[in-house]
DNA sequence: CAGCGGTATGACAACGTTGTCTAAAGACCC
DNA sequence: GGGTCTTTAGACAACGTTGTCATACCGCTG
């Protein structure tokens, strides 16, 4: 059978109340007996019963709220959280919903008022949805957001920062230090914050290598390929055209490749083109997309992490949390991403 | 607060265990006691406690155990089971496991022993194992295969049959009525049963169209962009060269589509390319990709009705299932699909 | 009428965990 | 050196359900 919290107890010679303590992180244990209690688990390989844990009145679900049509994403994020949940003692649910559909709060209630929840983990757009934002915290429900942007401090609950502005330069100065300066920047919806910090990158590499923006040049539009498409195929029009391409995704870039390819326009020698996320399909296109890599297994690992630590402390009322990292985890990520360049073949220097 | 089993016998007047009978349709309670309970179940909108009846025996969850790079499968899937568990008072865990790593069973068995699965959803290669069967056979398990095959009636379980071979028939017997008469195949790891399907429905078609299969054409690999490349490129090296190419799934057809590009061959020109999946990168290559459409979602919601079923009948001692469906349900989908063509830009009559 | 078998109902334990309260041991202060 | 505070650990109840056993009642039979 399956072994039980007093199985470990025993074969740890504690009472099982301690072994409780240990496995939820609470202060108050010396530090011998949580090794003894530690191996004990190893070794009987237990793991908590969800069940019982959730009748007494702690939730041990996390819930993995989407909205978001690239499924490589989705998956990435789903197996980083599952791997920490369940080293975590917490199980994972997936729950897409229709960002758009307006029944957003009514479905995600429903969710919560099952009692099993013990914390969400929010992706764009709803981390950046105020009233749901403003919902969770008057329900004092811990959740963790995963924005982009870089580093507030002010913020009260724990939150992931993938670093798109800076990305967003190294791309951009990386163009024009290949000569380019007539670069395009192909823009996703402004509803996510990812699409403005790009763009905002983009502006401020352009500023630091002293080129001029050109309004023409920044065209808005949507995340997929069809958009990236259209938009490519009217910038190839223009007199003169540009050189780069900088693409806020690689569905984008798909689409201005496929553009650039029915207009015969040769990449990279006449156009350089760059996406942005690294997704499988980026080595897929010809020529291979160069692009930003973003880390979504760490992301979502320590997103996972920082919320199930919140989690905690918001159960033992307060600053636990900040004691164990130091000894427990030194390796613990921190909560800010930078997604790199990778440079395959969509680029070159600029053509004379 | 949730109302518990206690408030509803309080309302009714009776003991909470008469009420937990009364639930559970157990026999022996008395026609008007039975009366009272439902009418105070109702009139406070009583409903048990998933957690409490789990920790006390009765498990309701449901896994998907899946190894599957292909994300969008994944997620489709996902969203197929999501959306019929969820309908039927089910959750679903997912559970990616590495097929090739050899701890399968006791990754299985460790997620079995919690004690928390009523079912289990197996796709490919999982779903073709024998071992892993016999396992959950032994253990009385419920579960659901999604294979590759046209339905076997001889099967214990339910099965979901997805009939690969008339798909691959459908394929090559269209680019047979194109006019081509050399067409490679280029197939995928025969573990996965739907790699040796489509062979089949590929050889039948060239037979049916008195075409002489040609083993220099039928390239064995693997899955994916790069041995979809490598294989084009030795293809494209030959004399004379194939007119059309079907790949087992779209990433290779990608891979064949790039080693084309590389090679300078017009596609569909010169050469016709057929992919298998309707991944969404089909759409977002050049020229988009022809290809058979798989109904994932679909696929998902009937394995996961058929598994409930399977589960309940399991639990009221068998027969019981059969009785209900009839009424409930008439547009239960059936456990058979086939894939459809999707004529695309890939492909065009043969070259004369 | 005593005894028996069957039926309808209730009391209570159990499931595996966490929260609360309390006890023991040591550190610290005056 | 005695009292008080802090740290550490255990005993016990509680969560909401189902399983097991006991009880009360009924109608029979001998």
């Amino acid at each position: 059978m399956k072994a039980t919290i007093k199985d470990v107890a025993k074969l740890a010679g504690v009472s099982f109340k301690t072994v409780s303590r240990v496995i939820n992180r609470e202060p108050s244990v010396g530090e011998e007996l949580q090794e003894r209690v530690w191996a004990a688990i190893k070794e009987l390989n237990y793991q908590p019963n969800i069940s019982a844990r959730q009748l007494r009145g702690a939730a041990s679900f996390i819930a993995f709220i989407y909205d978001n049509p690239n499924s490589h994403y989705v998956i990435e994020m789903q197996h980083g959280l599952l791997a920490e949940c369940r080293a975590q003692g917490y199980e994972l649910l997936i729950h897409p919903l229709a960002a758009g559909s307006g029944d957003t709060m009514a479905d995600l209630e429903q969710l919560l008022s099952t009692g099993h929840i013990a914390g969400l983990v929010l992706t764009p757009p709803f981390s950046e949805n105020p009233e749901l934002i403003a919902a969770l915290r008057e329900r004092k429900l811990p959740f963790v957001r995963i924005v982009s942007g870089s580093s507030d401090p002010a913020e009260p609950e724990p939150c992931i920062y993938v670093d798109d502005y800076q990305a967003a330069f190294d791309i951009t100065d990386y163009l024009a230090g290949l000569g380019h300066r007539r670069i395009a920047f192909l823009g996703g919806e402004d509803i996510h914050r990812s699409s403005v910090e790009r763009r905002h990158g983009y502006l401020a590499a352009l500023a630091e290598h002293g080129i001029d923006e050109d309004p023409a040049l920044i065209v808005p539009g949507e995340f997929n390929f069809d958009s990236g498409a259209d938009r490519t195929r009217r910038l190839l029009a223009m007199q003169p055209r540009p050189t780069a391409i900088f693409a806020a995704n690689d569905e984008i870039a798909a689409g201005a490749l496929f553009s650039a390819r029915i207009n015969q326009v040769a990449v990279p020698q006449e156009l350089s083109i760059v996406g942005f996320e690294d997704s499988p399909f980026s080595r897929q296109t010809w020529p291979k997309l160069t692009t930003a890599h973003q880390p979504n297994g760490d992301i979502a690992g320590s997103a996972a992490s920082h919320l199930i630590a919140s989690i905690r402390a918001s159960r033992n009322g307060s600053a636990a949390s900040h004691q164990d990292s130091p000894d427990s985890d030194a390796s613990l990520p921190d909560n800010g991403f930078r997604p790199q360049l990778v440079v395959r073949d969509s680029t070159c220097p600029a053509p004379q």
